[in-house]
DNA sequence: ACGGAGTTCTAGAACGTTCTAGTTCCTTGA
DNA sequence: TCAAGGAACTAGAACGTTCTAGAACTCCGT
């Protein structure tokens, strides 16, 4: 039982506390407790197990105030989107070896990017990660301005100065995701759409692209959709009265498609049967085996790890030019893709 | 264009900034940005204008770090738990109006509750909110004895002294839906548990005593499930091949449930024609047009509210008896439950 | 015996706020 | 005219750290 209360008064102990327990001062007890050289092998293990016994935590905000250096990303996600919640794993993952804490503010209702950016700048951020930020092109110049700022999976264009964009190729994934179609036999292929969100446009423009270069210009069809399951069933349904159906559906994410397949099942749509489907994301979701979804896969792990990796850089004074670092991303072939028959 | 750089040097601006564009004091700059009286009407104007030039934002470290109070709540999450992103809405909309802040820790992989709960409270966190949490009861009762600890959807036998609890009547829940399924004329009803889950136990009871209650004792089965929409197929894909195959099943929450909802689609069981599925929480996911899931709802805004209203409650020194805050949930009849056939 | 070079440690000033205890100045009532 | 009372304002000490100087001590070669 290490930790018992063990405070003299009521509140929490403090540097001077263990220092006097330590019988040194509280200048040293701060270069043990950081590990930091210019500490006795002997002294250090008596302030260590003086701050053992009464349960000593140094107290990030005075920390953080004294020091010039933060360590701290912030971090903007969007609390009900799962692909969000991917890259915060992520990014935790890749924050903690670099020597860097993680700061969340979320997006809800009620609660919007402003808010969310504000609560963190207020926190003392030395950087700023944006998942999916829908701020205007001005807003982020205006930040960038302040501080790094990292926008994960959201193209700019022009490129804002002094900002740092992580994203997909999006209009490659597109691509790859008709390809694997075309060379399946499909030849009509409709997409649904995420109307505004981020990578929409890419995606719809990667897959016009991809249908022209194959010579399928005729078959072009885009639905408007979204990224939630709810557009995605709205868009399917539409689609399942159309005649000719197309044979295969390209969906903006996979929120999107499992709405698809969901009301594709209903109406007694076979999948991949009578028609193929393809997502993109390869969230969790995705991967589930009783949705196992073709889709195209974005490099989570690699996301997060470049916008940790800019982030830092540019806090580390790299003077690396300020510029997008653009990740291929790779289809994940699964059960809901076959030839057509 | 309100907010330029418009620092002298390369720093953010400070109190001191403000006061001495102002002509004033630091101590009463201070007292305008709070808002506190104790400052003429035409000063106020002036330092306001000053502090809106500069772009002045007060820091907020600095400021917890001298005031006493912290007003700050730390929210411990899971991120791959759509009913916790609920829960979290829900807590931001009820802590803004009472005067708190919000401090978010996710629980992912390879970042777990210790972890999670050690950040908050390196934050200096006032009070603590944990969603779900998994910790032995013997470590939620030693955080209990540092600071006021409310516990969200996890009940706990025996009550932990000082510990907070608010969570939904899960046995309730369950008594419900056996109900319904009941009054529609099923007799052979399943339960597709949540293994160590939170509430799991209290479902899995209430479960088992509603049938006992209405004489179908002997119809009692109970399919090891899980949280996970794999979980949920798996014990799904048992089900479909027992004989005779039960005319409805209640699963641990609506993810396990869409996962049994989509591999009966997949094998042909028609729900609800050959057979009922009923979920539980009432997240998001249910609600979906296209799941239209029948599910035991969770007044989630109301558990937010409460989460946070005990905590505050706490803080604000009310000698409330430390308690259990019990919801009773109610049932939303939706598209997957019907008579059997 | 002495100067230099490390080490190990300490005093005291930051950091950007809020808080306590005043001080100054204006009203106002007797 | 004067004290009392209040409103408007300020100086300076906190808060719990880290950082900058420098002090005290040891170890060495000369």
């Amino acid at each position: 039982m290490p930790a018992t209360p063990a405070v003299p008064n009521g509140k929490r102990p403090t540097l001077a506390d263990v220092a006097s327990r330590a019988g040194v001062s509280t200048a040293l007890v701060s270069i043990v407790m950081r590990g930091a050289k210019g500490a006795g092998e002997a002294t250090r293990e008596r302030v260590l197990q003086a701050a053992r016994e009464i349960g000593y935590r140094p107290d990030a905000r005075a920390r953080l105030l004294r020091s010039h250096r933060s360590h701290l990303l912030g971090v903007q996600f969007g609390l009900q989107h799962p692909f969000h919640s991917d890259l915060v794993e992520g990014i935790y993952a890749a924050a903690e070896p670099a020597g860097y804490q993680i700061a969340l503010s979320a997006v809800a209702a009620g609660r919007g990017e402003q808010r969310a950016v504000e609560t963190l700048l207020d926190d003392r951020c030395e950087a700023l990660i944006l998942l999916g930020p829908q701020a205007p092109a001005a807003r982020l110049a205006e930040l960038a301005g302040q501080l790094p700022v990292v926008s994960v999976a959201r193209r700019l264009r022009p490129s804002v100065p002094g900002l740092e964009v992580v994203r997909t190729a999006d209009d490659e994934g597109a691509r790859q995701a008709v390809a694997h179609l075309v060379a399946l036999g499909h030849r009509d292929i409709a997409h649904i759409d995420g109307g505004r969100a981020p990578g929409a446009a890419d995606r719809r423009r990667g897959y016009r692209t991809a249908m022209n270069r194959h010579g399928l210009g005729e078959y072009i069809r885009i639905l408007p959709g979204g990224l939630t399951e709810e557009e995605g069933a709205e868009a399917a349904r539409t689609l399942s009265a159309t005649r000719p159906r197309p044979t295969a559906v390209l969906a903006f994410n996979d929120r999107c498609a499992t709405g698809v397949l969901d009301l594709f099942l209903r109406s007694g749509v076979a999948v991949p049967g009578d028609i193929s489907v393809v997502g993109f994301d390869d969230s969790h979701l995705a991967r589930l085996a009783h949705i196992d979804l073709t889709t195209v896969g974005q490099d989570i792990a690699r996301l997060a790890g470049l916008a940790v990796g800019r982030a830092v850089a540019r806090l580390e004074g790299a003077e690396i030019p300020a510029g997008e670092q653009v990740i291929t991303p790779r289809l994940v072939v699964r059960g809901t893709s076959a030839p057509p028959r």
